[in-house]
DNA sequence: CCATAGATTGACT
DNA sequence: GTCAATCTATGGA
């Protein structure tokens, strides 16, 4: 079998029809946001830089109430400032000293809330990704550093608003029978709740590390 | 100012 | 399976 073979790529002309998703769509309960950010496309750059995918997995960040959360603090902070900015904006933060995370903000300005965009299935730029990864096939963005790598999402982009340097385009729903959901990955686990979503069955999904599984 | 954990990855036994 | 890399924001002295 083909590495290839569930691979559906889009021409430039194809990906610049595609619509980006409206402002209100982020301006909703954090936990609809992730769960809706399935099937929509990532896009950056352009001309021989124009990459993009489709966001098959999904992890919500709550305010400060969520302890996983970068908003569970006590208060505003330098860094989770932008998670209580305006919606449709970009969150990047750099951690583990190698890795770029990219989320979406969330609900109405002034309340905290990100989506993390944890894997996508790349559809255009391949070929880009695949230098700047170094590496090939489901290696491509099959994480959340690898996504940000593969992109070349950096904290450049942190508080940029969508449609200038990041995209989110508009496809069709997809429907909760080829959805699942189970607790975030990399928290300790037995406070978490089951906020990460993924596309069942899709090949990008991470599997580095499985959730907490649910009851 | 200093200590340290961290929404991960890749290399290695 | 185990583990180190590498740097930033945060919180306490």
């Amino acid at each position: 079998m083909h590495a290839k073979a569930w691979i559906r790529m889009l021409s430039d002309e194809q990906i610049r029809c595609l619509q980006p998703v409206e402002l209100s769509f982020f301006a909703r309960p954090t936990e609809t946001v992730a769960r809706d950010l399935l099937g929509k496309v990532l896009a950056t750059g352009q001309g021989d830089d124009l990459c993009a995918g489709c966001i098959v997995e999904t992890e919500a960040y709550l305010g400060a109430h969520d302890p996983g959360s970068h908003a569970a603090t006590k208060g505003v902070t330098v860094r989770n400032r932008v998670m209580y900015g305006p919606p449709g904006h970009a969150y990047v933060y750099f951690t583990y000293g190698n890795h770029h995370m990219l989320n979406i903000v969330t609900e109405p300005e002034g309340t905290a809330g990100a989506v993390l965009v944890r894997a996508v299935e790349p559809i255009h730029g391949l070929e880009c990704m695949e230098i700047r990864r170094g590496k090939r096939g489901l290696e491509l963005t099959n994480g959340p550093g690898k996504v940000a790598q593969a992109f070349a999402i950096d904290l450049r982009h942190n508080a940029t608003r969508l449609g200038d340097m990041i995209s989110i385009l508009d496809a069709e729903r997809v429907p909760d029978a080829q959805i699942a959901r189970s607790g975030r990955v990399g928290l300790s686990a037995g406070y978490d709740l089951p906020l990460r979503f993924y596309i069942v069955g899709n090949p990008f999904v991470s599997r580095s590390r499985p959730g907490p599984r649910l009851p």
